[in-house]
DNA sequence: TGGGCTTGCGCC
DNA sequence: AAAGGGCGCAAGCCCA
C-alpha cells in the first residue's frame, strides 16, 4: 500500500491511501501521529511513504522516534524521470511538476541552505536545523491534492521509461530509499574520538598555536624554505610569491602543482611537500576543523543523495566524503562496539565487464585482484598490474588514448572497451547516455552539433568543448552505474540491519563503502548481512552476467584498522 | 568588507 | 592536437 502524506498545519499529518497506479482508494485523513510509521515487524501490508522531499520531513519523524521502511520522494523521482525524459535542468519540486500537468507557472527550486553560511539557522546541531523551504503552490491549491495528481502522473512516467529501462523502478526506490539513509546517518554519527584526534595532530604538527599562526611544524619548514629560496618572509601558502621564489631561484616550473613539483630537482622540493601536507592536514582536518563539526563525540555531515548527476553522493559541512587516511584513527567504536567497514573492490570495471558482457573481462572479475587479471590476459605479464590499472582506469576517465596498454585493452577485451567508446562518441555528438537502471546525463552545453554547427566560427572551441563532455559521458556510463549498485547495495543493507534489532546502525557511506557501527555480539551476522546486501545488489542491477563483484567485510576498533 | 575566482589537494 | 571523470573545501587573490 501506498499512503500520501504531507505534513501540517501545525503538528499534524494528512494523509491519503493510493494504489500502485497512484489511485487513491480512500478519503484523506488528519492525524496528529506520523501516519506512515513502520508496521511492527510481521505485520502484514507494508506501507510506502509518498511524500515530497525526505531530507525535508524525515528528520522531524526520526526526532519522534518514528521509522519509515520504504517511500517514494517525489522530488528526487521528478529529478530522475526529467532527465530520463530528455528535460534537465527543469525544476523538480511537487509544486513545479503539477504546473507542468496544469500549464501553470512551474515555481524555481529552493535553494538549500548551506551549514555553517550565514544563510545556515546558526543552531548548534545540523540535525536540529529547519526543514527546508518548499516551492510555492498557488493559493487555494491543496498541497494533498498535488502531491496526488503529481504521485500518479509519475508512476505513469515510470511505466514508459521502464519501456527504455528496465531497472528504472528500482533506480526510483533505490533514490528515495538512499534519502531516508541520508537522514539516518546524519542523526547517526560517526564515532569521533577526540583524544585520538589530537594525538594525531601534536604528532605531526606539534602542538596547537594559541593564538593563531601556524603550528610549530609548519613554521619551521617555512623559515627552512624562505632560506632554500632566498626569499625572507615567504609565505608558502600565496602561490604566486611561491611561484616567483621558486623562479628566481631557477627551478624551472610554470605551476606550484605538487605533480609538476616532483620532476624537477632542487632542494626546496622536499620541505615544500611536507609543508603542503602538514598544511593540508591542518586547515582541512584540524583542531578547527573538530571544533566546527564534531559533537558530542560524533561527525555529523550532511549527506545528499543523488547531489551529483552521476548519482553519487554529494555532502555538506566538514568535507565528509574526502576524510584523509591520516586521521581515520579518530574513528573509534565505542566501548562495547565495532566498526564493520566494506568496500565494492574496482567496482567500476566490475560494473563496466557486466554492462558490456564483455565475457572475457567477466572471467576476469572471478580472480581475486581484477587489475592482476587484466595485466595477465592482455598484456601477457602478470606483473604489469599498474600498467593494466593504469590502461583501464584512463579508458573510463578518457585520457592517454594512445597508450599500448590501452590498445591491447581493446584487443582483449572489445566489447568493454567498445561501451566506453560508444560512450565518448555519444556524448561528442551531444548526445545522452544512461546508466544501467536508467539515470541519464545532462545534456551537452552545445546540444548535437555544437552551437554553430560543425563548421561554424568557434569550431575549435566547440570540438575542445564536445572532446570534454566526450570524456564525461564516457565516464558517466560506469560512474553512474557504479552508483545504481551502491545504492541498491546500501537499501538492501539498510532493511537487513533493521531485522538485527537496535544493535547495528549504518554510520557512514562514501561511493563503493560503507561503515556499519554494531553491538560487537553482532558483529558476525553484519559481516554476513553485507555480503548477502551485496549480492543481491548484484543481482538486481547487473543481472545475470556472472560477474563477481567482492565485498570483503571487516570488523575493526578503528576505521584505520581497515585493512 | 564581501563575494567570486583561482589554485591546490583530499576522497572515490 | 589535446592531453584525467566526479566532487568539497580552504586560502589567497582581486575587484567592486
Amino acid at each position: 500500500m501506498r499512503l500520501v502524506v504531507t505534513a501540517g498545519p501545525g503538528p499534524r499529518w494528512r494523509s491519503r491511501p493510493v494504489d500502485d497506479a497512484g489511485t487513491p482508494t480512500a478519503a484523506p485523513v488528519t492525524t496528529g501521529a506520523f501516519p506512515g510509521a513502520e508496521a511492527p515487524a510481521g505485520a502484514a501490508g507494508a506501507v510506502r511513504v509518498v511524500w515530497a522531499d525526505t531530507a525535508a520531513a524525515y528528520p522531524a519523524c526520526r526526532a519522534a522516534g518514528v521509522r519509515v521502511g520504504r517511500c517514494h520522494d517525489v522530488t528526487l523521482a521528478e529529478g530522475l524521470l526529467l532527465g530520463h525524459e530528455g528535460r534537465w535542468g527543469r525544476p523538480r519540486s511537487p509544486a513545479a511538476a503539477w504546473a507542468r500537468l496544469t500549464g501553470g507557472a512551474e515555481p524555481a527550486d529552493p535553494v538549500a541552505a548551506v551549514p555553517g553560511t550565514p544563510a545556515d539557522d546558526g543552531q548548534d546541531s545540523l540535525f536540529d536545523a529547519g526543514p527546508r523551504a518548499a516551492a510555492p503552490l498557488p493559493p487555494g491549491v491543496d498541497a494533498l491534492d498535488v502531491l496526488v495528481a503529481v504521485h500518479a502522473d509519475q508512476q505513469a512516467r515510470i511505466a514508459d521509461a521502464r519501456a527504455v529501462s528496465p531497472g528504472f523502478g528500482l533506480l526510483v526506490a533505490a533514490e528515495s530509499a538512499s534519502a531516508l539513509v541520508a537522514v539516518e546517518l546524519t542523526e547517526a554519527g560517526l564515532p569521533w574520538r577526540a583524544d585520538v584526534h589530537d594525538a594525531l595532530l601534536l604528532d605531526a604538527l606539534g602542538p596547537r598555536p594559541r593564538h593563531g599562526g601556524r603550528p610549530a611544524r609548519m613554521q619551521a619548514l617555512a623559515e627552512e624554505l624562505a632560506v632554500l629560496l632566498d626569499a625572507p618572509g615567504l609565505n608558502p601558502d600565496s602561490q604566486p610569491d611561491l611561484l616567483r621564489a621558486l623562479r628566481r631561484g631557477g627551478v624551472p616550473v610554470t605551476s606550484t602543482r605538487r605533480g609538476e613539483l616532483a620532476r624537477v630537482e632542487h632542494p626546496a622540493i622536499e620541505p615544500l611537500s611536507r609543508y603542503r601536507e602538514l598544511g593540508r592536514l591542518f586547515t582541512a582536518n584540524g583542531w578547527a576543523w573538530r571544533e566546527q563539526w564534531v559533537r558530542g563525540g560524533r561527525f555529523r555531515p550532511e549527506y545528499v543523495p543523488g547531489g551529483v548527476v552521476s548519482g553519487r553522493w554529494s555532502s555538506r559541512g566538514g568535507g565528509a566524503l574526502q576524510i584523509p587516511r591520516a586521521v581515520r584513527g579518530a574513528v573509534v567504536a565505542p566501548p562495547g562496539h565495532l566498526l564493520v567497514v566494506a568496500d565494492a573492490g574496482q567496482l567500476e570495471p566490475r560494473v563496466l565487464a557486466a554492462m558490456s558482457g564483455d565475457a572475457g573481462m567477466i572471467a576476469a572479475t572471478r580472480q581475486g585482484d581484477l587489475y592482476a587479471a587484466l595485466a595477465a590476459e592482455a598484456l601477457g605479464r602478470p606483473d604489469a598490474r599498474a600498467e593494466a590499472k593504469v590502461g583501464l582506469l584512463s579508458a573510463m576517465y578518457g585520457g592517454g588514448a594512445g597508450s599500448a596498454s590501452l590498445a591491447a585493452l581493446r584487443r582483449r577485451f572489445p566489447a568493454a572497451l567498445g561501451l566506453l567508446e560508444d560512450a565518448a562518441r555519444a556524448g561528442e555528438e551531444g548526445r545522452s547516455v544512461r546508466s544501467v537502471l536508467g539515470r541519464t546525463s545532462p545534456p551537452s552545453p552545445d546540444g548535437p552539433d555544437g552551437p554553430d554547427g560543425p563548421d561554424g566560427p568557434d569550431a575549435e572551441a566547440a570540438g575542445s568543448r564536445s572532446r570534454a563532455y566526450g570524456r564525461f559521458t564516457r565516464n558517466f556510463v560506469v560512474q553512474a552505474s557504479a552508483a545504481d549498485w551502491a545504492a541498491v547495495l546500501l537499501v538492501g543493507l539498510r532493511a537487513r540491519l533493521h531485522d538485527l534489532g537496535d544493535g547495528a546502525r549504518l554510520v557512514f557511506f562514501q561511493h563503493d563503502e560503507v561503515v556499519v557501527e554494531t553491538a560487537e555480539p553482532l558483529a558476525a551476522q553484519v559481516v554476513a548481512a553485507i555480503a548477502d546486501a551485496g549480492a543481491e545488489a548484484t543481482r538486481l542491477v547487473l543481472g545475470d552476467t556472472g560477474v563477481h563483484v567482492p565485498l570483503a567485510a571487516t570488523a575493526v576498533r578503528s576505521y584505520a584498522d581497515k585493512p
